[in-house]
DNA sequence: CGACGCGCATCTGTTGACAGTTTTCATTCT
DNA sequence: AGAATGAAAACTGTCAACAGATGCGCGTCG
């Protein structure tokens, strides 16, 4: 069986003309990675995806070689690349990097606070108790990120942005992905309220430790999560 | 890993067959850049590369493409790749990343200390201090340079470490690239001696605060370097 | 004398083809 | 029946060539 059916829709790579083909087909990839569509540990077959493109072999392998820089997929000489598969460790290894990269943005954040945004997170932290206490995770979900999102994309830092961001999504490649997402909705949003006090007292310090904190007990409940109840090695 | 790979004769990747063309002319490439030989801002011709490891032009934009997703260098289209140029903003964005990152590595390491290793760190803070005293920068560089490698290389987090080389290296396309490394010695070795001493407690908080502080300090250095004693726009 | 426009040289974007390697699979031998 | 073997298929690595875009220089015109 093919990789990529060749009939699937073709998303729109053919408007493009004024970005290169190389970085529309990088994005085409990136998606169908951090989707699903394409899964851990399958190879990706250039021919198959140059068909399913109407493109050629070369703008592919650049797409992929920036892929792989980026950590999304593994080349190997002569035989491929292959969607990269995250072990437990290496998602671990992910939750430290994370938790100090969410700490510095919530100390950044903490030194140029602004009513406004303090309102919108207080509102956001209000909306996730309520979904939390109808125990809807799906609905909560969405909240959860749009309220992370917002702290580090305010923090003013956009380095520190690009790089949060990147090794959230590197998280879809752990294979086990559901587990990341697990662990008590109504403890993860005490932590959030404890975050928003940080932030709102102006203490750089006490946010960023707030903040760390935060993704630092998250890993705890993933470490939990994957060794407690079931296997998943 | 040094910055500076020291291997020189690489000036014919013809040795190579078990590692792929692509790869080597990488990191030949970001040695180019590193040591400075492609300075900030110039433009890599693929004709003139190709000719000079005698290549065709197809392995060298998949280089540069992977150098370009780990932000050494910018592609413009239809005009070329550019060896990325740093503003100072980028600079200082870079060093809170990077005390983020060492504040983590410390509180890792904290958690994991041995008597052999703090004996290895503190001879080295000890040598510094001698060094530091005839005021020799060229010798002192190297020096530090270890100390840290050493704390981030021996904290057990790969990705940590990959990433933070990752930015030390970025630091590296910064035009008044000489300012990262001004300020004081002293006072910079001041600051090992309390990361010595909370490393030496285990107590992983302490760590995480005197590393941070330490990247945190000299981005200040950096600042005061750039817009105090001259223009440097 | 300066500004505009045209044509040429240079370079990048993309393609199709060839060479070498890995994988598959049918066949043979034990 | 199972392992070993060898040829063919499939795929990746690399290259050379073509097409389109950009920038430069020259000539012309106001």
């Amino acid at each position: 069986m093919s990789i990529i059916s060749d009939s699937a829709p073709l998303s729109d790579l053919s408007v493009v003309k004024s970005v290169s083909l190389t970085s529309a087909l990088e994005k085409e990839l990136e998606r169908l990675i951090l989707t699903g569509e394409l899964e851990p540990g399958v190879r990706i077959n250039e021919i198959h995806l140059s068909n399913r493109f109407g493109t050629s072999r070369g703008p592919i392998r650049e797409a992929t070689r920036s892929l792989e820089a980026k950590g999304l997929v593994e080349v190997v000489r002569n035989r491929g690349v292959f969607v990269r598969r995250l072990s437990v460790e290496d998602a671990v290894e992910i939750y430290d990097v994370r938790a100090a990269l969410f700490g510095q943005a919530g100390r950044l954040l903490a030194e140029r606070m602004t009513d406004g945004l303090l309102a919108e997170l207080t509102r956001m932290v209000d909306e996730m108790d309520a979904v939390a206490e109808r125990g809807s995770f799906d609905d909560y979900y969405p909240l959860n990120l749009g309220f992370h999102n917002l702290i580090v994309g305010s923090c003013g830092n956009r380095t520190l942005q690009a790089e949060y961001h990147r090794f959230v999504n590197k998280l879809h490649l752990f294979r086990a992905r559901a587990l990341v997402q697990g662990g008590g909705l109504a403890v993860s949003n005490r932590e959030h309220r404890a975050m928003l006090e940080a932030l709102a007292s102006g203490d750089g310090d006490r946010a960023q430790m707030t903040h760390w904190r935060h993704v630092a007990l998250a890993k705890r409940r993933l470490i939990a999560a994957v060794d407690g109840p079931a296997r998943h090695d």
